[in-house]
DNA sequence: TTCCAGGCCCATG
DNA sequence: CATGGGCATGGA
């Protein structure tokens, strides 16, 4: 029961759990109480520390990535106004160490879906195929279901978790990763090419969802989800109203512009696009009219 | 009621 | 290679 406190400066952990990254950590207090992998753990900040508890610290620190230079990183970020206005609004998010199957998981359930929706899912896939486990106030927690868990289940039984048409590509997918035909920890000796198009070959990964993986599962701090908020940024800020700009041009002019630590970038700029009250953006140009 | 959400996939030009 | 439509669900 006794804490201990890390210090954790150049960090924000409630904008970090609130960002879109991770869905599944709950407010208790001043603070969260989440999974990381299997193990319980509550997490508090005041100021520069992190309160946990005492045997847990390395856990948190690495799953935190309070390692990550920040100040370093942010120094890699391009100096334009948009840029700018994101990171003093993003100051401190940290892009997480997510548990490989749990993060590509969480992000094949989040196609066109909110991200209020996207914690709903998680939470009802854990309580109902997840391992509960205890944390030290007797609160009860879901461990994230194991791809061979999932595996074993049914659209139907995924679909009553509120999936939708995401059901048979999270059940698919689990039944490939169960099945060895992807070897997600494999995946880490790939070079990033080669470790999107692996991901690629899983049902309903596309480049975006392989990116979120490669970004908050596998560390690669320069991959760049591009995501219909990204994408209007982009569109917006960096192609002002030009025609013809295909997702293939913005991709690689994201790569080239955001530098070494582009997901960084992208965090930022999509945590505070998103935090814009709806009438900062334009309406769409091509509205998209529904059916006879 | 209508619109939209951290997309993917497949059918057409 | 680019574009369009379909796909489920729920909150604003």
């Amino acid at each position: 029961m006794t804490e201990s406190v890390l210090t954790a400066p150049e960090f924000n952990l409630k904008l970090t759990l609130e960002s879109g990254q991770v869905f599944h950590w709950v407010p208790d207090g001043n603070g969260f109480c989440g999974l990381i992998g299997t193990t319980p753990v509550r997490v508090e900040q005041q100021g520069e520390s992190l309160l946990v508890r005492k045997g847990a610290e390395e856990l948190v620190a690495h799953y935190f990535a309070l390692d990550h230079p920040l100040d370093e990183i942010y120094e890699t970020f391009p100096e334009d106004a948009a840029m700018q206005d994101a990171l003093t609004f993003c100051r401190g998010i940290r892009i997480i160490r997510q548990p490989l199957w749990e993060c590509l998981a969480t992000f094949i359930t989040s196609a066109m879906k909110q991200v209020k929706h996207i914690q709903q899912m998680s939470h009802a896939l854990r309580e109902r195929f997840g391992e509960p486990v205890e944390l030290e106030n007797g609160q009860t927690l879901f461990a994230y279901p194991t791809p061979e868990r999932l595996a074993e289940t049914s659209e139907k039984e995924l679909r009553e978790c509120g999936l939708g048409f995401r059901a048979k590509n999270l059940l698919g997918s689990a039944q490939m990763v169960a099945a060895g035909v992807i070897d997600l920890e494999a995946i880490r000796g790939m070079d990033d090419a080669e470790a999107l198009a692996e991901l690629c070959r899983l049902p309903g990964v596309g480049a975006k969802i392989a990116n979120c993986a490669l970004l908050f599962g596998y560390e690669r701090v320069k991959a760049f989800p591009i995501d219909v908020w990204i994408e209007r940024v982009l569109r917006q800020i960096y192609f002002q109203k030009k025609r013809n700009v295909t997702v293939k041009r913005l991709t690689e002019f994201s790569a080239s512009y955001f530098g070494p630590y582009g997901g960084y970038a992208q965090q930022y700029l999509f945590h505070h696009a998103r935090k814009q009250p709806r009438s900062h953006w334009a309406k769409p140009k091509t509205a998209k009219r529904k059916k006879p």
